[in-house]
Parts: C-alpha cells; structure tokens; sequence
DNA sequence: AATGAATGAGCGTTCATTCAT
DNA sequence: TATGAATGAACGCTCATTCAT
C-alpha cells in the first residue's frame, strides 16, 4: 500500500555523514513529541532528552527553534508529497476506481496517528505564521493534484476553474473528517460507512455537477437564498 | 441573520456589577488574543496589558489560568450552541431548503475571523485536553442536531445509525472547509462557489444515499475495492 | 488535671462583642493552621479561608499579618503562662512531690499536637525576630518559676546564681525532648520511661548538687577538661 | 579541636571542576541565607543574587529548589555526622572523661551560630516534611551512637531499651540548651556553669540509674504519682 | 462589620539562546 | 561534534496590603 514515510529529508547528496543522522533523529524526536504531546510540549530541552543528547547539542544541529519547525515541517510536507505523487502515478485503475481510490487512502490516512495530531496543529499554525501556511498551501494543491488531474475525465463541462474549486471540495470533504474520525476519534470505528459515504457522494457530485447547479445553489445578495425552489 | 455573539456568560447575577463586568472583558480580551495571536500567546500577563489592569487583578477573578481557558472555552461554546438553537427552532422553511440555508449560514460562519481562528485552535487542544475535547465534541453534537432532524424527512429510509453518519459527513464537509476558504484564507473569494457545490452535492447526498450505496462504496477487507465496479 | 487552654487573649473588660469573638476565631483558625500545616502556609487568605470569611474582613481585625502572628503569639504565651502560674500555686504536695509532678506535666505537655508543633515554630522565629524572641523568653521565665521556687527548698546551699542555671538546665532538659518524644515523634512510646529518667535524674541533680561539683566539671580554658578525675 | 565543616559534598567526581564549584557556591550561599535569615527568607532568588550569579544558572545546578534544599540537608547533616564518627573513634579517654568530654563538646557545638540557628529550623522543618524528617532522625541516631556505647561501660546493668532512652535523655538534655544557651542567647555567658551541671548531673544519671529507679518514677495510670514518696 | 476589587512584589519554574571549551 | 555553563525573559501563581463601598 502507500506508506507515509514519517519524515523526508531534502538529503544533501548520498552522503549519511553522522551529522545528517544526528539532524534526522533530532527531527524525529521533534516529530513524536510535536505528535504525543503537542506544539506547547516541543521545546529543545525536550527533543534533547527524548534524543539522549544534551541541549547545546541540538542548538549546534538547529541554531533556533524557528529553525527546527521550519525543517521539521518541510520534511514532513515532503514525505506527504511524495505519497501523493506516488498515488497519482499509479495507471492501473479507470478513472472512477482511482477517484474512489483516493478518497479511501485519504481517510484511511486521517485515521494514523501522525496525520490526526499534525494537520490540526498545521491548521493552527498556518493560522499565525506565513512560512507554515505557505508550506501547507503547497502540500494541498500536491494533494488536491490529482482530483484536478481526475475530475476532467469525469466531467469535462466543468471550466478549469470551476473543477478547482470541486476538487477543493472534495479535498476539503476528506481533510474535515479528521476531527471526527481521526485517530482515537468518536467516528473511527464508523469510518467504513464514512467512506461508503464520501465515495459515493463525492463521486456523484464531480460526475454530475454542471455549471448550471453551482450558480443555482449559490447565494445571490440580492436575491432570495434559494432563487427556483 | 444569525448573528454569533461572541461569548455567551454564565449569569452570576451579579450584585456587585463590576467585577461581572471585569470578569467578562477578561474573557472577552482572552479571546481577542486567542484569535489574534494564538493559543501560544495567550498568557495572564497578556490578558491583563489588554485589559489595562495588573496581573494580580485577572488572578483575582481566575485564579487559574486553567479555569480562566475553562471558562472562556464554556462561554464560546454555549455561544455558538445557542445559535446551532436559534436556527434549528426557525420553523419558516421547508425541509430542502432549511437544509441548505443551514449549510449556507455555517459556511458563512466559517469566514469570520473567529470561527475561522478558533476552531483550529480547539480541534488542536483536542488531542491533549479531555476537558476540551469533551465540550468540543458537545458543540458538535449539538451542530450535527439539525441535520439530524432534516434528513430523516429528506430521507426517511435510512436506520438511525446511517442518518447519525451521513449528518456527520455533512458537518465534517462544512467544518473542512475552514482551513480553505475561511477569513483571509486563499479561497475565501471562492466561497459562493463552494457554498454552490456545497449545497447541491451534500443535498443530493442525503436525498438520495441508500444504505445499498453506503454498503456498496464502503471497504470489504477480504473483497477488492469495488465490489461492482 | 491542667488543662492547657488553647488562647488566651487579653479580653477588654467583659464585653464580648461580636469583634472580640471574630477576632479570636481568627487567632484559633490562626493556631490551626500554624499547628497543621507550619509557618509557611500561615497566609491571610489561608486564614479567612479557614473561618469562612473574606480575606478583607480578616485585614479589618489585623490590618497586617505582622499584627496578626503577634497577637497570637501573646495570646498562645498567656495560655501557657496560665498554667504554669495554676502548677505554682498549687499547694497540696510537698516539694519533692511537687517537683516530679511538675516535670511530668511538662513532658506530658510536649506530647501535645500543639506544644510539639508550635514550640520548634517559636524557637525558630526567635532566631530572626526580637519581638517574638522577647515573648518566649517571657514564657520561658514564668516557665522556670515553678522551679526557682521549689529548688532553694530542696538544696537550700545553691547560691541564687547557681540555682537559676540550675533551674535552666532542668527546664531545658525537658524541653529538649519534644523533638524526640513529642506528639507523633519515633520515641513518644517511651515516654513514660523517659518520664522515670527524667525525674530521678532531675530531682538527684537539684538535690545533690553542689558549687563544689559545678567548677569542678565546668571548664577551665587554661586546665584539663576534667580536672579532678 | 573537633571543627564542624559548614558542608559536606558528596563528591561528583567532576571532570568539570567550575560546575562542582558553583554548585558547592549554591549551598554555601544557601546555607548562610538559612542561617542569617531563616527558611522563609531562602529563595532560588536570593541564593542567586548572594552567589552573584543569575537565577537561571542557579536552576542549572539545582532544578527544583526542592532538590536543592535536599542536597543542602544532606551535606550538613553528613558534616555533622562526620564530626560524631571522629569523636566517636577518638581512642584516648577513660570512658567517664570520654562521656564528659562528648556532653562538653555537644553544649560548645550549640553555641555555635551554625548550630543555633540551623537546628531549630529543622526540627520545625521535620513536623510537615517527611524527607527532613528522616534526615534529622538518621543525624540524631548517628549523634547518640557514642552515648550508646559508653553507657554500657558506664552502667553495665540496664537493659538495651532502657540504655538507649537514657542515651535519649542525654542527648535530648543537650539539644534542650540550644534555645536558651546558644549563639547569642541569654544563657549564652553561663555556659561554662551549664557544662559543670550537665556533665555532672548526666554522668551521675548515667552511671547510678536502675531499672528500679526508672519504673518507680515511670506513672502509672491506676496508681499515685509518686508511689514510693 | 464586612465585602469585593485591585495592586505590586515576589515566588519557583521553564525556556530559547549564546558561547567557551 | 558535542558538552557544560550561563543569561535573561517569560510564565503561572501566591501573597500582604490598600481601599471604596
């Protein structure tokens, strides 16, 4: 199946000096904590002890903090990136198997560990710092890559821009379950009917929606909410 | 419209009114950080230079900072419920379109710097704060009652069980999209067309979604994918 | 037999008004805490805590604490000053009697919660505050009264010099027993063996002894330690 | 003499001899602020600023103040217990001299500041801390040890239990003297008197008590005070 | 006689960062 | 590479005190 790797470094050359492996581990201690006990517990003092190293260590691999994230979190992107790469270039499926394909990896995904107490943390983030929020737009239009690649198979009426804002939706769809269904979440032991549901629906909806619907469902200032029913 | 006041207090029907008053621009100050400047940077000295008055002063009023956090999450929690409330006990529309006003007015929601800047946070402490996860889990039982009241006359047909997921993926849709088109977010210009798609694709899908599809669509660990595909 | 009151304030003539009884539940609640929990936790908040006040209704009877632990101070020295002059004055035995009995008092007092736990509270704060250094050594006075009195009776060749040192180092060898012997410590089990020692000792030390013994055993800075042995 | 080292390290083999120093500095600071000023005075704060250094690097040595304070309590009682094991192991006096010049060195240690001040604070300490508790329990049992081997000599005819609470009462004698006779008491300038009283008063206790003297002062709940007066 | 409100200082603790070795 | 030492700032919290009501 499609691993996610926890962690992919932009690996300077082949070369695994000691150094490259002492920055790695730093990382990914960095990683289960940021994951175990979130952003508030991720300090240096922390990623030392959980390395065995001391203090003056970590700050020699990570002159600062900022430092650490940022590359904690470019590797994380990159790991992510790399599995949706390696989902899109998968050519065995029809098109509407991959499409249901996708949408099942996706939120069996949001049901590991990892991706259940990053995104929210990414999420929140993005919120407060443009580094972390352009790191995450880009990890997104990767991921949302091949819903744009797919739904104009599906649905060819749809204008470029249109079956963007779809494949967000469909994107969005998926991502919004991580609260309800991720890991030790009240929905997980529900996600099978979630992803009958979300197939099904999603799959219906970038098949059969036509410019004519968005523009009758959607709000009008002037007018009444709901302007033919 | 619905308006979303801030924070709804507790009434401690306060003789003395100007510690009601204090206690509440404390709140109210708690807020404007956690949104401005996330959870990260909301410290009672933080809350106090926004209030104009002395550290001593906030502890006087919450002695904790614990009980401060409690309070203030109960408060925009209870504000939120009262209009999930507002608009359930709206008996104006029909079914059809109660449902995708509804939808309308929470992705609307999601727009405003508070909702857009709060929920994060709350999914985020979520996964290390039981106290917060359960009134956050509360708000959204709370969230999902209307769709639960609706779709079992859009779609009389299915269990319980089905209905409870199937307002689930609809919520968990809407709430996904607040990292996406929410305030100041990158498709938020987008938003009447997501809220188009939205509203046509989630309304098919309670009309119309069997329990067939759901089982159809959902994953059969020993059978292939698709089962009839 | 005598009882040791726990405070005795220097009540204003008769009149118990209201404030004359707050003021003392705020001295007992006081006592309690210093008693239970030490010095460190006597705090103003603590106190009006314990007798279910505002702390500024307690700032009201004793504007500082300063204020406060003096009051209570006297009050708990007066206590014990009570009894001691209630021991002197008893007439009943003669003077070896009286002198055991005496001794058997005080080391059945130190047994108590109270004289366990305030006597090493005192000596402490004697060491860095005059006023309470000054009420103690008062105490201790009235304390060895009993004993100046009985030992010119029982070896009436002592000077009045050499019979007040005498007297110190009576009451002082009992004192010293409330660390090792009071209320809950390793060797109150064996009080009443230490009871025995102490009164046979005591009682042959003040009978017996003489200048004569005095300087032989007291050192001399230019001779041997024990120069007659 | 027998000079009592204010501290007692336990040596950390350092191979950074600066950070053994400091620490040592931290103690001795802490120390002279517990003496000078008492415990209340004794913060991370203060023993900064008297060692010249600042608070965090004081946190550096001694995470919590917690641990500091424990090592401090052990480095001086292990002081202590070193100056008894030397006077216990000095081979040269006949036991009556040797139990003399114990008593004699015991009342001249109390006059010491170090003494006099320490030793009330950690028997209050003692009656809310179980750790200082049992440090000053172990400290003492090592300070009777010597009384407990002379007394045999001394008085060959009591049983170990009643040997061991007349080595208590000595010791117990002694330690009383601290309040009244120490470093800068009133009794201060009678202690050579003092001496004269206790060496004698307690080596004739130690030498003439019998069992029959013991249990014929001991009370007795059913019988008179004095049953053989 | 009592309350509620507020201050300002101090506490123990944690932390990112710097730097000499 | 890695350690140990040190700084300075911030944090949550407790407290004695003051004062208007």
């Amino acid at each position: 199946m499609y691993s996610m790797p926890r962690l992919k470094l932009r690996s300077n050359s082949g070369s695994y000096s000691k150094g490259q492996t002492r920055a790695t581990e730093i990382l990914e201690a960095a990683l289960d904590i940021l994951l175990d006990h979130g952003y508030q517990s991720l300090s240096m003092r922390r990623i030392a002890a959980a390395c065995g190293i001391t203090l003056g260590n970590v700050t020699y691999y990570y002159p600062t903090k900022d430092q650490l994230v940022r590359d904690l979190l470019e590797s994380v992107v990159q790991s992510y990136m790399d599995t949706f790469d390696a989902i899109r270039n998968d050519p065995t499926m029809a098109p509407e198997d991959q499409f249901v394909t996708v949408i099942r990896l996706l939120l069996e995904d949001i049901q590991t560990k990892k991706t259940t107490h990053l995104f929210p943390q990414l999420w929140t983030l993005s919120n407060h710092d443009s580094f972390i929020s352009e790191r995450v737009d880009e990890l997104y239009v990767n991921a949302r890559q091949i819903f744009n690649d797919l739904i104009p198979i599906l649905n060819p009426a749809l204008t470029d821009h249109e079956r963007e804002v779809v494949a967000l939706f469909v994107s969005a769809s998926i991502e919004g379950m991580t609260m309800f269904a991720g890991y030790e979440k009240p929905w997980a032991p529900d996600m099978p009917l979630i992803e009958g549901i979300a197939a099904k629906s999603l799959l219906e909806c970038v098949k059969t929606i036509t410019a004519d619907d968005i523009y009758r469902f959607a709000p009008d200032r002037k007018g009444p909410v709901l302007r033919n029913s």
